[in-house]
RNA sequence: AGAGAGUUGGGUGAGUGGCUGAAACCAACAGUUUGCUAAACUGUCGUACGGGUUAUACUGUACCGGGGGUUCGAAUCCCCCACUCUCUGCCA
């Protein structure tokens, strides 16, 4: 969530950002969070004012006690349970006042980076740039989930009959393929600096808080009832939250991790006439990395981490572009997004595979992440991450590319990993 | 899953109602001294939110797993929850 003092300090600027968004009436909305924010302060101060006196009053008590004037301490005990009443209210006051305050910042998004464009729906998102020729197959083409089937390779129906639709069951090559992509993967955010890590898949609700999937969010992860755990959507949540409630020092920044998990999503209401196939499952693989960095370099970050997203997809031989997602395109916490959007040939449209956010310090204040630097002051770090990459659009795009009339190409990076090449 | 024991500052660990924000030791940092791949001594050494200051200084409150309660006063007593360990059970 966003910092009271950042709303405090550069006002206009937050006024502005939330209007990018096209956050309604956000000059109200700022206008109460300061309002909550010096009764908060003002009540503070009166209520800690009289708990000083309280504490004062008691430790006399223990003194003339001690003494054994009985009297007196019988009187500065009276004196003290009137004024414990007081700090009672002053108390409660506060914590309403807290509260309020709190439930306010957690409806408000993130602030856009200057360079995010105003705009309102996907429509409006900013090509940043395209790579690689787009392909042009012969009429006859197949999309995905006809190539599925031709070559026995993932299993809907299978899956329905064992899960449930969207749980697709990955066959013989097909689950070689997904075996070697997720290995590929690893190997290179590895070698591009990328500490491995394997995260739980169901996590607590605080891991829900930190990384503002809750209260946003609540209806589409899975959740284990009985144990209130939820299953995670991203391996985002996890990652990051290792690092929920820790202070680190600036000579540890940045931290880079990597995971491999497999994603939940509920995806509720949001299925819809191209979604067909792999193009949205509620179960699926995602390699995610994490990045924590000092404030100075998170834009630095973000851009290296767009360039590797992007150098793996050359490597896939897939053309894609890449879209700066305008204010109103972008997710609730992210203060600037990359998409990588993948050209499928035989759907003939643009599929998301790639996503590469900043989100400065609003996910480290609902974590409580900071580091200590020189000054020895603590600050929140900047927290980033990106899909490095998630599969499913991945695998139906290489499908559908590298589709020749008698089997599928498989790009010569994943030869190795695969142990053939062709389908 | 059953029974028992625990959870204190970066670490070990003392502390059963006021003199404890918390002993002692270790680690870390700064300085002094002797000097050589180190020792001794001295000092500093938690976090958050307030007040205060140009900024320091200074100062208030809270925090001893989390939440609630008893009390003038709680790390210390009571209740609930979470987690850890040991034994039994089960099991990849």
């Amino acid at each position: 969530m966003l910092l009271v003092q950042t709303i405090r300090d550069q006002y206009d600027q937050v006024l502005l950002g939330l209007k990018k968004r096209n956050f309604p009436q956000a000059t109200e909305a700022l206008q109460q969070v300061l309002a909550l924010d010096d009764l908060r302060k003002s009540s503070q101060t009166q209520r800690d004012q009289l708990q000083a006196e309280s504490n004062l009053i008691s430790k006399q008590i223990g003194s003339l006690m001690k003494e054994g004037k009985s009297l007196e301490a019988t009187a500065a005990k009276d004196q003290s349970s009137r004024l414990k009443a007081q700090i009672k209210e002053l108390e409660d006051q506060h914590a309403q006042v807290e509260e309020e305050l709190k439930s306010l910042l957690y409806l408000l998004p993130n602030v856009p980076y200057v360079a995010v464009p105003a705009g309102k729906s996907a429509e409006d998102n900013e090509e940043v740039l395209s790579h690689g020729a787009i392909p042009s197959l012969w009429e006859g083409k197949l999309p995905h989930w006809e190539l599925i089937k031709k070559y026995d390779i993932i299993d809907f129906d299978l899956g329905v009959k064992i899960t449930g639709a969207g749980f697709p069951v990955y066959k013989g090559k097909g689950a070689r393929l997904q075996r070697a992509l997720i290995n590929f993967f690893l190997d290179q955010a590895l070698a591009e600096g990328y500490m491995e890590v394997q995260p739980p898949i169901l996590v607590n609700e605080e891991s829900g808080y930190g990384t503002g999937q809750l209260p946003d969010k609540e209806g589409q992860m899975y959740f284990a009832k009985d144990d209130h755990l939820y299953l995670i959507p991203t391996a985002e949540v996890p990652i990051t939250n290792l690092y929920r409630d820790v202070l680190l020092n600036a000579t540890d920044l940045p931290i880079k991790n990597v995971g491999y998990t497999p994603c939940f999503r509920r995806e509720a209401g949001s299925w819809g006439a191209h979604v067909r196939g792999l193009n949205r499952l509620h179960q699926f693989d995602k390699v995610e990395i994490v990045q924590i960095t000092h404030p100075d370099q998170s834009y630095a970050a973000l851009e290296q981490m767009s360039a590797y997203v992007q150098g793996l997809l050359q490597k896939l031989e897939l053309p894609y572009r890449v879209l700066r997602l305008c204010g109103g395109d972008m997710g609730f916490t992210s203060a600037m997004t990359y998409d990588m959007e993948v050209y499928s040939a035989a759907q003939e449209r643009w599929l998301e595979v790639s996503s590469v956010s900043n989100f400065e310090t609003y996910q480290a204040n609902r974590l409580k992440l900071r580091f200590k630097g020189e000054d020895k002051k603590s600050q929140f770090a900047h927290t980033l991450n990106g899909s490095a990459l998630a599969l499913p659009r991945i695998v139906a795009s290489i499908l559908e590319n590298n589709q020749e009339r008698d089997g599928i190409r498989m790009p010569k990076v994943l030869h190795s990993y695969l142990g053939f090449d062709r389908i």
